[in-house]
DNA sequence: GGAAGGCTTC
């Protein structure tokens, strides 16, 4: 109806009633056409179908050209069905290069891989030659797929055909290979592509080692690729960010910022998302707000990258806030979304809030849990005190818990010090064959709290029976843009020697603060003075002496660590906040930790 | 005769 109101407001059309043309000339066939509407003014498939019928009726679709821009049209535009192409294609006789690769390449952004790479099989069965252009479509089915075989194969034939130089290829291949995961095959073509290399092979290349997490690497290449004088490119830039984001790089992140703004026009909603997360994760959250609350348009990607930022950082209100803005936009929350959400409530220890939240998103929103949101709850009861609850759910659970939901459980006992469920927990986690060492540290801790020294002693040494290495935990601090990072009783640093006079000094005014570190964590029975001496080496602690020494006063301190924050080290921390009148920011495991003044924005919940 | 490549959240 609407399509056809709008063929006759248009008038583009012959009229209806009009004859057909009987077999007649080429050109009247064409002059008619003429009269049709430009295909790509076409607004919705009631009106392609109109249109198509007087293609019909004037035989036009058995005009190849025709019918291969009726294909492309049906396909390609925003409106397209690729059901209906599917009928256009199987209408045509002999369908040639440019009719496999439209299907290929609608098959692909309709995001049916299996379906496009059926196609090129067909046109290599039916002798159907591809060229250049279909290379580039069949590789991002692969690619789609993480097809690493398909991948493979489809690259040797291009090899084959001989288009083993054309840079569109070369991308396409850089691309499929990043998105398999397999880097180094994608370096392989990037170094092969030589002087041809564009701006795009770059950005497929940094792309592929962000998405495999290699950020150091991927920032590295980004300086080389700068220093070759390659500018003005946003998505080259975003996954930068993105590695900035995940190493806590915020000065590196804020030159990548002024430079989207000095080379860009107009950043765009990725790009400024993108800056959104790298603002939030690296202890910024005040400008990833500032960029959020100034975007004019926000989509559920933007939503959901402050939403885990403001969780992150234990602003659950806002957190709460930006989802019920979200929600009001009429945006329908994912997944992912709900992970962000939940995560807040768990970190603020808002349970009636969580367990309300994650009611919505299953009943409301119809999003089945995933072991993530399952996690979360186990987190959230469990820290909230509410041990046996959290105990009940993941028995209940109607997916099998992993070792997550099991560490959250025993995590939770080791606050609320209920040994019994954590030996449970414990339990669970040996049978899933836990190689990690921190499960062990936990449990005996627990014990040297109970002062069960022998017991204690026995999981030091399950540690080094079942052969399980610690892994070394490491903080990392950015001073002038470069990061410096340090172990426990690190040496290794070329400043050492000053850093370890400073922690004199820290430790010497800490005393006169009246504090007393609290050794009872430690499962070790030595004495004291040994306690007092691993506590002091901690890396978080080499970490802020080394800022506090090379960073000047007014200057925020940022420090990213691999493991979770003790109580000890947290008390520790907001003193020197204190007493050096400097605002300390430290993301640990999980979350953030703002210390200003000798309080954490934490509340003392974590 | 006509078409093409790259990015973001847990």
């Amino acid at each position: 109806m609407v399509g056809g109101l709008a063929v006759h407001q248009t008038s583009y059309l012959i009229n209806p009633s009009s004859s057909p043309i009987q077999g007649s000339e080429q050109r009247t066939r064409e002059q008619h056409a003429s009269c049709l509407p430009s295909l790509n003014q076409i607004k919705s498939i009631e009106e392609f179908k109109q249109v198509h019928a007087q293609f019909i009726k004037l035989g036009l679709d058995q005009v190849p050209r025709h019918a291969s821009e009726l294909l492309s049209a049906c396909t390609l535009l925003h409106w397209g069905s690729m059901d209906y192409a599917r009928l256009i294609f199987d209408d045509i006789k002999d369908p040639g290069t440019y009719d496999f690769n439209t299907m290929i390449r609608g098959c692909v952004k309709d995001c049916n891989s299996v379906a496009a790479l059926h196609y090129y099989k067909e046109m290599l069965e039916r002798d159907t030659m591809p060229n250049n252009f279909t290379f580039p479509f069949v590789l991002k089915a692969c690619a789609q797929l993480s097809g690493m075989e398909e991948g493979t194969q489809v690259h040797s034939q291009a090899i084959k055909f001989g288009f083993e130089s054309d840079i569109y290829i070369q991308n396409s291949l850089i691309n499929m290979y990043g998105k398999c995961g397999e880097v180094k095959s994608s370096c392989k073509v990037f170094d092969l592509a030589g002087t041809n290399k564009t701006i795009a092979s770059w950005s497929a290349l940094l792309a592929a080692h962000t998405r495999k997490g290699l950020w150091r690497e991927c920032l590295k290449l980004f300086t080389v690729r700068n220093n070759e004088g390659w500018r003005g490119d946003d998505t080259s830039m975003v996954s930068a960010l993105t590695s900035c984001s995940h190493l806590g790089a915020l000065d590196l992140g804020r030159t990548i910022h002024c430079s989207l703004l000095r080379n860009i026009s107009e950043v765009d909603m990725t790009a400024q998302t993108a800056l959104i997360d790298m603002y939030a994760n690296c202890g910024s959250l005040e400008k990833g707000l500032e960029i959020f609350d100034r975007m004019p348009q926000k989509n559920l990607w933007t939503y959901s990258v402050m939403i885990s930022g403001l969780a992150m950082h234990g602003d659950a209100k806002g957190a709460l806030q930006i989802y019920s803005r979200m929600l009001k936009q009429g945006l329908e929350p994912d997944e992912v979304v709900y992970v962000g959400v939940l995560n807040a409530c768990s970190h603020a220890g808002r349970l009636k809030e969580g367990i309300q939240c994650f009611d919505r998103m299953r009943f409301e929103h119809q999003i089945r849990p995933t072991l993530q949101h399952y996690n979360c709850m186990v987190d959230l009861m469990g820290r909230a005190g509410k041990l046996e609850e959290a105990h009940e759910l993941i028995e209940g659970m109607p997916i099998e818990p992993d070792e997550v939901t099991w560490r959250c459980l025993l995590s939770a006992c080791k606050v609320h010090g209920n040994l019994e469920l954590a030996e449970i927990a414990y339990r669970n986690l040996l049978e899933l064959d836990s190689q990690n060492t921190g499960d062990c540290i936990i449990l005996s801790n627990m014990y040297a709290q109970a002062k069960r020294w022998e017991d204690a002693a026995k999981f030091r040494t399950d540690i080094v029976n079942r052969g399980l290495l610690q892994a070394p935990g490491f903080s990392r601090v950015e001073v002038k843009g470069k990061m410096h990072t340090f172990v426990s009783h690190d040496w290794s640093h070329p400043q050492s020697y000053q850093v370890y006079e400073m922690l004199y000094q820290m430790e010497w005014q800490l005393k006169f603060e009246g504090y007393s570190p609290d050794v009872s964590q430690i499962s070790v029975d030595v004495n004291e003075k040994e306690k007092r001496r691993t506590l002091s080496g901690q890396s978080q602690k080499l970490a802020l002496a080394f800022a506090l020494l090379n960073t000047s006063r007014g200057c925020k301190i940022r420090i990213v660590t691999n493991i979770r924050m003790s109580r000890e080290c947290h008390e520790y921390t907001a003193l020197i906040s204190k007493i050096f009148a400097r605002e300390t920011i430290i993301k640990d495991r999980h979350r953030f930790h703002h210390f200003k003044q000798g309080q954490c924005s934490c509340g003392g919940y974590w």
